[in-house]
DNA sequence: ACATTGACCTGAGAGC
DNA sequence: TGCTCTCAGGTCAATG
């Protein structure tokens, strides 16, 4: 779930619930997903403070809680956000627990628990220490940032469009859909794409990923000529209705459609 | 230095 | 029904 877009609408959520309530208590189920810092340092920067803005880079959302004081989240693979009042609606799996002065709550939930959690004291730190390439919707990020970015990687396109460190925010799920619409093979290597490709997949990954935006990140609000709905080698590819086909790239499965994304 | 693979967790769903 | 097996959108460390 929490690529990019789901952790945009995660950050407009928290925006729209949490922003400037003072916390009143923090607890912590599962200590794994912290990331160098105890649960006592966590609550005690926290307490008697309040999320005064949100950030995101790529995969991770920013909760800034004073002047050079962040609380980072990260998802995992399943992970994400509820905020709620009724003590015994707390949902299942949650894995930490922020407490407001106005009787609601946060809850990060994660039932697989590959998430983390840390504070920083800058974006900028946390791009430093992750060793993140350029969000792919900032808008320095155009397509000469991008034909920066491809240019050192000589990989297949599909890992080099889910690295972290060339750039932040597109995961398995959206990589296949960029590509499905930019016609691209999975497997094809970079240093081979030609100016028209790379064209191609830098419209395409805004497209679709500000498309996600705009439905919620709700696969089922995308539109039906998308892959997104038909990941399964059962289903028809939506522009040619030919078999979807399941291939392994770098020990992630990828779908795509072999006549549409020839090699 | 780079690309790829396995480990990390645990639940859901498939197959028997 | 219940058991076992495989897979899952994340990152990270180890390996080639």
């Amino acid at each position: 779930m929490p690529e990019l877009p789901d952790v945009e609408v995660f950050r407009r959520y928290l925006g729209s619930t949490a922003l400037h309530q003072t916390i009143d208590e923090v607890g912590v189920r599962s200590k794994r997903l912290l990331k160098g810092l105890s649960e006592r340092t966590l609550r005690s920067h926290l307490k008697g403070r309040s999320i005064q803005q949100t950030d995101r880079h790529g995969k991770y959302l920013l909760a800034g809680v004073k002047a050079n004081e962040w609380l980072v989240l990260h998802f995992g693979m399943t992970g994400f956000l509820k905020y709620f009042k009724n003590e015994n609606k707390e949902p299942e799996y949650t894995q930490m627990l922020i407490s407001f002065k106005n009787g609601f709550h946060l809850a990060y939930v994660a039932p697989r628990k590959l998430g983390q959690i840390f504070l920083i004291d800058s974006k900028k730190t946390l791009i430093e220490e992750k060793e993140l390439g350029p969000d792919v919707l900032d808008g320095d990020f155009d397509l000469q940032a991008f034909k920066e970015a491809l240019f050192r990687s000589r990989g297949m396109i599909k890992s080099t469009l889910m690295s972290q460190k060339i750039m932040a925010g597109i995961g398995n799920i959206y990589s296949d859909e960029i590509l499905f619409q930019a016609r691209i093979h999975p497997k094809a290597t970079v240093d081979r794409l030609d100016r028209d490709q790379r064209g191609r997949l830098f419209r395409a990954l805004k497209r679709v990923l500000r498309k996600a935006i705009e439905v919620q990140a709700d696969p089922q609000r995308l539109p039906s000529s998308y892959l997104i709905s038909h990941r399964d080698p059962e289903e028809r590819c939506p522009r040619c209705k030919g078999k979807v086909e399941k291939i392994e790239v770098s020990g992630r499965s990828g779908y795509y459609c072999p006549r549409c994304q020839s090699r």
